[in-house]
DNA sequence: CATGAATGAGGGTTCATTCAT
DNA sequence: GATGAATGAACCCTCATTCAT
């Protein structure tokens, strides 16, 4: 059944959701079951029924959110625009998530303090790829000596710790908006390029 | 004993940097403290000796590092020097810390997902004290017009935030040595500042 | 489900049982979690199904045996009888719960030894309530001058004291029968009051 | 030395009346060799330079006491007194004990809960010694015709059990003094002979 | 599909005991 | 004689996981 599967895969996405918010606000470790099952409210052997087992579970969810993210961003490079500007619709995204989606984006952020062997390689993998993005960007308006910098590397470093650590401090109480946030970060951090 | 004082001392900063070291391998709740006390060739038991419990070590080792950190940052912005070079060598300094006392600087990075309540209050609080001199210094070179900004905050977020992630790739097989990178860091992220 | 319910109630109460069981031959701290477990025939884990921890427990169980002591004795208290014959019936009753409810009585004796704060507020105020019912029908007799004496207090606490020594003596395997105690003891004890 | 014996004596009584308090205070496996240690100002290791480990301590601070009163007992068991007054003496000093040496006397209660094997097995003969000295005043009594009774055993328990109750509850800022508990009880007791 | 119940492995912590100094 | 330090066994408790119903 097409309607079915796609219930399921709504359900599944509620369930990331509620996995998120919990591994956010415990940690990974201190998460239990039980406290994801009641978020959904939900007995704890229900849910595996839909996931192996925890890592399982919070592995999906990860994987999800990069690949979303990866997505967009893979999408932005594509774009027949100056590097100039897929850098700042590349920066806008990325704080984008970290704000709106905190719960997901903050589980991700130390994918080695949750998982090991084969889950923690596709993990890094596919962060490479997306770190890999920005690098194409930066590369690319380097050649066009739209950007200058004989660092691209680091520079793409920067910009990502500079995003990165944006949900430490962020609060919807706070007084800027995630726009005015993305707008001041892009304009700052493109000056690095210049 | 002024000596055996010393010695116990001598002994407490070791359990510190084992301590560390465990824990930002494998993070607070997965490092056992038989993980900690393997690392120092002794037994579980005896760690029980020096410290009250498991987040009781923790938070010493904790609060060892932020408060040497405060102070060499504080003593920085005590110098008479202009708020260029305060600046320069803030980021120097809190980046030779990033990458020499790596697994310290690691452990410390997200309070909130190894203390709860009051250890975690003590912490903050002296985190904020380490971000505030890092806003005085700015602050003072938009008064004394060396720095052009609007936004104090959003700049010292933005330097703490692209320091704070070196720990996530920096290797010392890597091809760059710490002074490099602090020297790199330090030019592009007063740029921020011009 | 009632049924289930019932299921539950009726498995708590033979956990109680052998919590009580074990904890009076090996006193409260002696008494680990896997002796009650074993004895069971359950694992130790089990029984934190049930109960939060060893404390509660034992405090439930401690609480129940208090709470049907003191339902039977102040439904005596309460009959339309005689002082004197309301006496009795209460000795009797004490009696039978410090024989046939051996394991149950020897635990709650010295609550003081077991539990600490709120818990045992809760249990002394309790049994301040049950020998309040025994003094209350010791001054209803002196009122009415069927017992003669000065100290109602003093009288209550060498009859309880009397009574609650049987346990350390007694075994069904001595010469007397438990009623033939019980009969004894009455006797003699009203003695006291003549 | 006879001098030197006799302050290792004292120190070693002294160590019995700190180890008595707080094995009272907190019971004998919740009271820590570091606990009694703490209590005379010693450090936990030094302990075991008077005493081979903490049952054996605990063991002879029993045996003292009990070894005391049952002298005394005896004592009075073979006055050239009427039974009346023995009976009368004995309580007055048995109460006086369970009183004076609340610590103590509390300590020793239910032997069962401390020890094992050959330990319990001399402090139970000991006690048995000492209940039988209570059987044969009575005895002593019955024979001369002074006491009517057909059961001197089950009398012998009531005293005993109304004694012992008194740790209970007793409390020196309670409104009875030790002398009138004495009094009263021993008054009371002895009409259950007559 | 979901639940209640149970398991078992593992971690934090305590503490009697030992021993070099 | 005494101390600081260390050990190791045992205990309470948690929790991912399983499974009969």
């Amino acid at each position: 059944m097409n309607l079915r599967k796609q219930k399921v895969a709504k359900k599944r996405k509620e369930m990331f959701r509620s996995a998120a918010k919990v591994v956010t606000n415990k940690g990974y470790d201190r998460a239990t079951m039980e406290d994801i099952a009641a978020e959904l409210l939900m007995t704890k052997g229900a849910l595996y029924y839909y996931f192996d087992n925890k890592e399982d579970l919070i592995f999906q969810c990860h994987d999800l959110i990069l690949s979303e993210a990866l997505n967009e961003i893979e999408e932005i490079a594509s774009m027949d625009l100056s590097p100039e500007l897929k850098l700042e619709k590349a920066i806008k995204t990325h704080i984008d998530y970290a704000i709106n989606e905190k719960e997901m984006f903050n589980m991700i952020l130390v994918p080695e303090h949750t998982f090991v062997d084969d889950h923690l390689k596709l993990i890094l993998e596919k962060r490479k790829r997306y770190t890999s993005v920005f690098d194409r960007i930066i590369e690319e308006g380097i050649n066009k000596e739209d950007f200058k910098t004989s660092d691209s590397k680091m520079i793409r470093m920067i910009i990502l710790g500079a995003m990165n650590w944006i949900q430490t401090w962020y609060s919807p109480r706070g007084g800027r908006s995630a726009e005015e946030i993305a707008e001041t970060y892009s304009d700052l951090l493109l000056k690095l390029l210049s």
